[in-house]
DNA sequence: CGGTATCCACATGGATACTG
DNA sequence: CAGTATCCATGTGGATACCG
C-alpha cells in the first residue's frame, strides 16, 4: 500500500472520530437513535446502560454535535435527542462495522436484512470505491499529496 | 426508516464488533498495522501507548482473529503481528470513520489523500449502495425479513 | 525484542436513592 | 421524565522496573 505508512504521522481524523465514538456505549446509543429512540428513559431501558453513563454519553454526543437536545414544546421536562446531519453521517461507519460483525458470525444471527426499498434487495456490502464508483481493492490504494492528485 | 426499530432487538453484530474494536486503542493499533507496523516496539513508540495496554490489546486482537502473531523464523524472540483477512475487512469501517472525522474538520488537516492508484484520483466517500452499486439515501433504507427479500 | 510485574491515578460502569 | 448524587468494583492507562 506504499505511502500508507505516512497515514500514521497524520492525525488523520480517525483519532478525532474515536474521541467521541470510541467509547463503548456511543455506537449503541447512536444505533438506538437511528432506531427512532429519542428519550432518556427509552435509551435507558432499551440499552440497559447505567443512568450516569447514559447521561454522560448523551452530553458528550450533544457536545460534539452528533445528537441535538430539544426540550419538548408541550412538556418542557420532556427532552428529545435527535440525530443531526453530522450524526446521520455516521451511518456508513456504523453499518460497515455491523456488516463486519455479521460477516464473521459474531453476535446473534438476525433474520432482518437492510434493503433498498425500491427493489427490496439487500444493500451492497459497504466498501471502498473510486470516484466513479468502481470498487477498489486494498492493494490499489495509495497515498498522495493533495497537490499531486489528478483533478480536484 | 420504518422497520428500523427492530434493529434494536436484534443483537445485530454491531455490539459484537464493538466488543473488540470498541476499545479506544484498537482502531489505532489497526491503523498502525495497515501502515505496515508489525512489531511490538514499533506499535509502542508509534502510538505512545502503555506497554501493558498494548500487550493486552494485541492479545485481544489476535484472540479475535484480527491480527496474526507469528514468531520470526530467524529470531524466534522477534514476533510479527500481521493483519488477517478478517482484519483487512475492517478497512472500510476504519476509512468511513476517518472520512467522517475529516469531513467535520476534526483532528489535524492532512495533506495526504487516499487515491486509486489507477487514475490518481481520490477515492469516493464511503457510503451506502444498492446491490447494483446505486447510492442509496438514508430514507430509502428499510428492514425486511430474510424471507421477504426480492432475490437472494 | 517482547513481553510480565508492580504501583498508582483516574475513568468506566452498575446499583440505588433522590430531585425538580 | 430527565436527570444528579453517592458508593463501590473493576477497567483503563501511564510510568517504571525487571526478565528470558
Amino acid at each position: 500500500m506504499g505511502k500508507l505508512r505516512e497515514m500514521l504521522d497524520a492525525d488523520c481524523g480517525l483519532p478525532a472520530a474515536l474521541e467521541v465514538m470510541g467509547e463503548r456505549w456511543s455506537f449503541l446509543i447512536l444505533r438506538a437513535a437511528f432506531n427512532g429512540l429519542s428519550h432518556f428513559e427509552e435509551f435507558l431501558s432499551g440499552l440497559g446502560i447505567a443512568r450516569k453513563i447514559l447521561s454522560n454519553r448523551l452530553a458528550k454526543l450533544v457536545e460534539h454535535g452528533i445528537l441535538e437536545r430539544t426540550p419538548q414544546a408541550d412538556d418542557r421536562r420532556r427532552v428529545a435527542y435527535t440525530l443531526t446531519p453530522k450524526g446521520l453521517d455516521l451511518l456508513p461507519a456504523m453499518l460497515a462495522l455491523r456488516q463486519w460483525g455479521v460477516k464473521y458470525g459474531l453476535g446473534v444471527q438476525s433474520d432482518l436484512v437492510l434493503v433498498d426499498c425500491r427493489d427490496h434487495r439487500p444493500i451492497a456490502p459497504i466498501g471502498i470505491h473510486a470516484h466513479d464508483g468502481r470498487p477498489i481493492a486494498y492493494a490499489d490504494l495509495k497515498w498522495l499529496y493533495r497537490t499531486d492528485v489528478g483533478e480536484p
